[in-house]
DNA sequence: CGGTTTTGACCCGCGC
DNA sequence: GCGCGGGTCAAAACCG
């Protein structure tokens, strides 16, 4: 499963929770769900930057896919079911926020580590690798800028937050 | 001194 | 195999 949520506004000036959708629900402009239709419960949350969101919110947010998301997999020839069992359908394990801002860190309310830095082919920008510095939480993330459009920011999340409340420090 | 950044090396899956 | 692309490790440097 993998989200993509394109917004406008620039955020970096907020703190705190400038990529929690629960707060910023209106700065979303579009989103495109991928491999949605599998989703049929709304018993389980959609986990979005660590954090569950409604499903009827989602559905309302959804958009078919284009634009300059070139880089995302296409869920239909990824992997195919290389996950084990279907169960998983249900939670989103990757989101992606695209974000207008000239400054590369957002902050998100979270304290990250930087752990990795890569060059994209095909792209003169790097991408940067994060993980939640928090003890035992799983959560990742990557920053890279659009290629196609230089002035956004795409910050991809990968994971649960192993604990409550963004704890920056 | 402890956590973070930096950065090249390393790993792994995949297509040839 | 080998090379490539994407992802991660880790040692040393960095910094409050
Ligand atoms: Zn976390």
């Amino acid at each position: 499963m993998y989200i993509y949520i394109e917004r406008e506004k620039d955020l970096h000036a907020h703190s705190g929770y400038t990529m929690d959708p629960y707060n910023y629900p209106m700065n979303l402009e579009y989103s495109d769900f991928f491999e949605f239709n599998d989703w049929k419960d709304d018993d389980l949350p959609l986990i979005v930057s660590g954090y569950p969101v409604s499903q009827n919110y989602a559905a309302n947010e959804m958009v078919n896919s284009g634009g300059s998301n070139s880089y995302h997999e296409d869920p239909n020839t990824t992997s195919g079911d290389s996950r084990s069992g279907r169960e998983n359908k249900k939670t989103a394990e990757k989101v992606a926020f695209k974000t207008k801002s000239e400054i590369d860190i957002l902050d998100d309310g979270f304290k990250w580590r930087k752990y990795g830095k890569k060059m994209v082919k095909n792209s003169p920008n790097p991408r940067n690798y994060y993980k939640c510095s928090v003890e035992g939480c799983p959560v990742k993330k990557r920053v890279e800028r659009d290629t196609m459009d230089p002035s956004y920011v795409v910050t991809t999340y990968e994971g649960i937050h192993n604990h409550h409340g963004p704890s920056q420090l």
